[in-house]
DNA sequence: CGAAGCATGTAACGTGTTACATGATTAT
DNA sequence: ATAATCATGTAACACGTTACATGCTTCG
């Protein structure tokens, strides 16, 4: 019983939340997340998915729906446990994961000052801007969530004005 | 042209600090971060690397040191363009990467108010420990971006109480 | 009725991880 | 001297991206 994926966690979460549902739907709501880490695309969930039935951690079944053939699938209680191991891992929740601009902040120094402010008004115009738009209308905890964040990066972006030093 | 990856661009930038250095000097850096993406694992980073000279962006040079061969790199004018506009590029820079607690929060309502709350406990006291562990100590600016991430992440940590209930 | 887009995939390719190999250096 | 660790890689494998294919449905 290896270890998930985030991708897998997600996933598995999503079919968790919703019971029986495809492929497809879980592309559509990855798609949907305001962070371009979740590409949601085809790709890398159907076979992901497929190798998550393998494990025994979903199950499928055919469905009919008009003339189509689909594939529901439906989490297990195999599932069901390895989703929480995933969903209550503190050591890789506690992780700083990957963020795009303290990565290119660290590294600053190697433009000139006039840049360096640029960048930083440039990235802060486009989160006020992403701040003002909605995102999940029908998700009340993923849009609580997503706010609380964007308000501390807020607070953060506040606190970069000694890159322009 | 075609765009760096985050992991190019960094190697990169690991470059144009250094001046002519290895690949095995990039795995060591990546590995000191305190971000669990940068593994720095010389499989990744040697190929890597080995592509960065293929395009253009560095150029080799063999060097010996005592006994055994090795191979600098370092960066070329493309490189040092290409670096810029990697550094520089607003959109990315505004994106919102990803972050193992944002997407473990958003699904935390699969599990009972206990459990999250548990959760959360874990991950504030893990917050505390790392943050009072000094990173790159002989980097000045790495250290400023690091610790003033690390608080304002503390902040989002008290905000969220809400997921307790 | 034809075009656009939705739903359901598959295949090739590129790249990151894991595991291994091997020579040099340092510590016991 | 021998074990551990550093330095320098390589190879097999797993997985995500990009691009394509194809049947259905909706809209103008």
């Amino acid at each position: 019983m290896s270890r998930l994926t985030d991708l897998e966690g997600a996933a598995l979460a999503e079919f968790a939340k919703r019971g029986p549902t495809t492929s497809y739907a879980v592309t559509r709501t990855f798609r949907e997340s305001p962070s371009e880490f979740w590409s949601g695309s085809a790709g890398a969930v159907y076979p992901m998915v497929r190798r998550l039935e393998k494990r025994g951690l979903l199950k499928s079944e055919s469905a009919e729906q008009g003339r189509r053939e689909r594939t529901d699938y439906s989490i297990t209680p195999l599932g069901r446990a390895a989703l929480e191991h995933w969903l209550l891992d503190g050591d890789r929740a506690a992780g700083l994961g990957f963020d795009p601009l303290r990565t290119r902040l660290i590294y600053l120094d190697l433009v000139s000052p006039a840049q360096r402010g640029a960048l930083l008004a440039d990235v802060r115009a486009k989160h006020r801007e992403a701040a003002s738009k909605t995102v999940w209308a029908d998700f009340p905890l993923g849009r609580k969530v997503h706010e609380s964040w964007m308000a501390s990066r807020a607070v953060w972006l506040k606190a970069l004005d000694f890159i322009k030093d």
